[in-house]
DNA sequence: TAGATTGTTAATCGATTAACAATC
DNA sequence: TAGATTGTTAATCGATTAACAATC
C-alpha cells in the first residue's frame, strides 16, 4: 500500500537534489549520521525547510540523531525517479559537446552517453572519448535502440531548436538545453535550461549590487 | 536624482536575464516592439509577472504597444550592472575547463576569459585558444593585474572547496562553480552552483513523474 | 474612435519559518 | 535522566495572479 505521493514542488525538488549531493559525500566520507541542522547550516537554509522538505521522503528521522546518511541517499534516490540510471544523448559535438561526452561525472552519477551526434557532416566518425560522432539522422535510431530518454542540447543559439525539434521527433522525453537561447518544446518535454551565461549574469549583478 | 532602486528579489533577477536573453534576438532580428504578452507566452509565464518584473527597471512601455526592444535591453543590462563586461578566470583544464575556455558564447556576451590555470603542473604553458595553462600559483598575481572578478570553478568536485579558497584568497568577487559539489565561502562573495549533474536529475525526476 | 497594452492595486496563493510536544 | 533532534501544526512572509483604469 503505497503512500499516495503527491506531487512535490518544483522549489522543494530543486533542494533534495542538493541534499542528496550531500549525502553521496557523507556517505563516502563514511559518516552514518546527517541532522538537519548540519545539512541546513552546510547549504544556506533553514532546519525548518529541511524537516519540511525531508517530509516528502519515504523515510523516518531518528529524534535526537538525524538521519541515517545511507537510508537518506537511498530515499533522495527512489523519490526523485534515479534508480534505474538514465540513457542520454548530445546533440552537437563542438568544444562543449564533447567535453561533456568525456565528463566523468555524468555516469558516476547514473548517466550514460550512449551517443554524440552533429550535424556537421566533416564530423561524422571522428572519435571522442569511446564513442564515434553520428550524423543527425542516425538521432531517431539511436534514441530508439537505446532507449534514450533525454537529450543535450550542445549547439550554437541559432540552431538550438532545430536541436530540440529533432530531439523531441526522436523520441527523448527530456532535455537538458545548454544553449543560452530559451527552447519551446510540446508539453509532454521536460525541460531544463541550463543557463550558464545567465548565471555568470547574475553574479555580475549580485557583484555589482554589493559595490 | 535616482530612483532609490530597492534590491530585486532572486526569482525577479532570474527572469530579468531570460528577457535580456530575448531581448538580444529580438534585436538581431530587427524587431522594435516587444509586449509583456510576447514575451510571457515566449518564456511560459503570465503577462502579470512580466509586467511586474520590469517595475524593477527604468524603463516605461507604451499603451497598446509594449516595450521599445533596445531600450528594454539597455535598461536590462543597466539594471543587471552588466555594463562594463567582466574579466574571468577558469581553474581547471580538464575538458570541461578547456571547453568553457573557448566557448564563444561567454565573450558575445561580455565576459573575457583572461586565463586559465591548473594544479597539474605538466599542463603548465600548454596552449587553450588564444591563452597559455598557467600554474596555481600564478593566479593571486593574474587576478590583481586583469582585475578579474569572477572564478569559475571546472576542477573535480574532490577539489573545488581549495579551488574556491584560493580563487577567494586570490581576491575574485564572485564564483561560478561547475563541480556538482557545495563549496562554502565567505559572506562578501556571491556562488553560484551550475548544478548540471543537479539538473540532469531534476529532468529525470520530472519524467519518472509523468509515466 | 476601437483595439491593444501598460502600470498599479488588491486578492490569492504557496512557500518558508517559528514553535513545541513527542521521542530517542 | 538530560540533551538533541524529529515531525507537525500554525503563523508569517513573499511572490504570483487577477483585474481594471489610464493611455497610446
Amino acid at each position: 500500500m503505497k503512500k499516495d505521493r503527491k506531487v512535490i514542488p518544483q522549489p522543494v525538488i530543486g533542494r533534495l537534489t542538493k541534499y542528496l549531493a550531500y549525502a553521496e559525500q557523507a556517505t563516502e566520507s563514511g559518516r552514518e549520521w546527517v541532522s538537519s541542522k548540519e545539512l541546513a547550516e552546510s547549504l544556506g537554509l533553514t532546519r525548518s525547510t529541511v524537516r519540511q522538505d525531508i517530509t516528502h521522503l519515504d523515510l523516518s528521522g531518528m529524534s535526537g540523531h538525524g538521519y541515517e546518511t545511507e537510508a537518506l541517499r537511498k530515499s533522495l534516490i527512489r523519490t526523485l525517479g534515479l534508480r534505474k540510471g538514465c540513457e542520454v544523448v548530445i546533440v552537437g559535438a563542438g568544444n562543449l559537446g564533447r567535453a561533456l561526452a568525456r565528463h566523468k561525472e555524468f555516469s558516476r552519477k547514473g548517466f550514460r552517453i550512449s551517443a554524440i551526434v552533429d550535424s556537421n557532416a566533416k564530423l561524422e566518425g571522428k572519435k571522442v572519448g569511446s564513442l564515434f560522432i553520428k550524423g543527425m539522422d542516425a538521432l531517431p535510431r539511436l534514441v530508439q535502440k537505446n532507449k534514450v530518454s533525454i537529450g543535450i542540447i550542445a549547439v550554437p543559439p541559432s540552431s538550438a531548436q532545430e536541436a530540440a525539434d529533432r530531439l523531441v521527433q526522436a523520441g527523448v522525453r527530456g532535455l537538458l538545453n545548454l544553449a543560452c537561447t530559451h527552447v519551446a518544446t510540446p508539453s509532454g518535454v521536460a525541460v531544463v535550461e541550463s543557463r550558464t551565461v545567465a548565471n555568470m549574469r547574475e553574479l555580475c549583478c549580485a557583484i555589482s549590487m554589493r559595490s
